[in-house]
DNA sequence: GCATGATGGTTGTAGCTACAACCATTAGGA
DNA sequence: TCCTAATGGTTGTAGCTACAACCATCATGC
């Protein structure tokens, strides 16, 4: 069976694609990192949970909501609660699992670093788009995702 | 000064992007991993090589066209020498410089790895967008980069 | 010549992630 | 009532990346 190579359009955008993957994240933890002392995915542990109902959530549901295997978060949590801003207590209805609960510290760390976190967005994705732009994103990234997590194992929020 | 926060649709293009750059990298990486041992990132550098006058380049040209800084490379470069897929010689017009070239191995390893990466590169983004999607998403993430690199010291690769 | 700064690259180390192994609890049958 | 499989989560460890410190060479001005 024969490859079907990428032509010059199709290059061009996966390789700008490759790109930006490779080099966003990195932006944004600095960032982060820089005004908060937080990784980008900290940063979203904890905004997960503030717009929780008491702001507290189930570790599966945490982990699914931040893209994330139970192992990383598991990791990720325990150094948040080391540090204060989060706190883990055992679900009652389910011996089982673990719920995550954003501390006073916590939500006052996020109220802190969510405006900085959104100029920083904007500055680099929202504002050098257009409108007709980011729908066009967010159609785009939204087929990526249907292939990348048919089932939305990971990444429940992004469906409509 | 007040914080401009994200509209409905610009959060939905937001949060899918963001989810986009969590899971599309450890897709990519997993299949190169079990097909080829080898990461995304080395990938990257074994087929920035192979296009290559030569199939060399200089260890700084390569960091650019790989998007990676200078440390990160020389690592990545130290444990493909281990492995005999590269070589590092000193450049001979600017003993500061080090030039890395693939290896026969190196050659033979990117040519039989090329086909399954280039379909599952196929598989989650391209085959899934329009033709019109697939020029949508080259101008955007050109966009994106121009405001993430302005200066091109990275990825100089992404401009026409 | 020879300081001084800029350029090109390497190395050491701390910290985060992936993967696998593991344990506890729950659910569903027979 | 067990037995078994599935679910929910934690932990250990290897491996990669970021950051800073460092060294060597080149370029410039005087």
């Amino acid at each position: 069976m024969s490859t079907r190579w990428l032509d010059d359009t199709e290059m061009t955008a996966w390789v700008r694609l490759a790109a930006v993957l490779e080099l966003l994240p990195g932006v944004l933890d600095s960032q982060l990192r820089r005004d908060a002392e937080l990784t980008h995915y900290e940063y979203y542990v904890l905004a997960m949970l503030s717009e929780a109902p008491k702001r507290t959530l189930r570790m599966t549901a945490l982990a699914q909501r931040t893209n994330a295997t139970l192992p990383r978060l598991s990791h990720v949590v325990k150094r948040l609660e080391d540090r204060g801003l989060v706190e883990r207590f055992p679900c009652p209805e389910d011996a089982r699992a673990t719920n995550a609960r954003l501390t006073a510290p916590g939500w006052k760390k996020i109220k802190a670093t969510a405006p900085g976190h959104v100029e920083t967005v904007r500055q680099h994705v929202i504002d050098v788009l257009t409108p007709e732009q980011i729908s066009q994103l967010a159609a785009i990234t939204g087929a990526i995702l249907e292939s990348v997590d048919p089932d939305g194992n990971l990444s429940a929020v992004y469906r409509r």
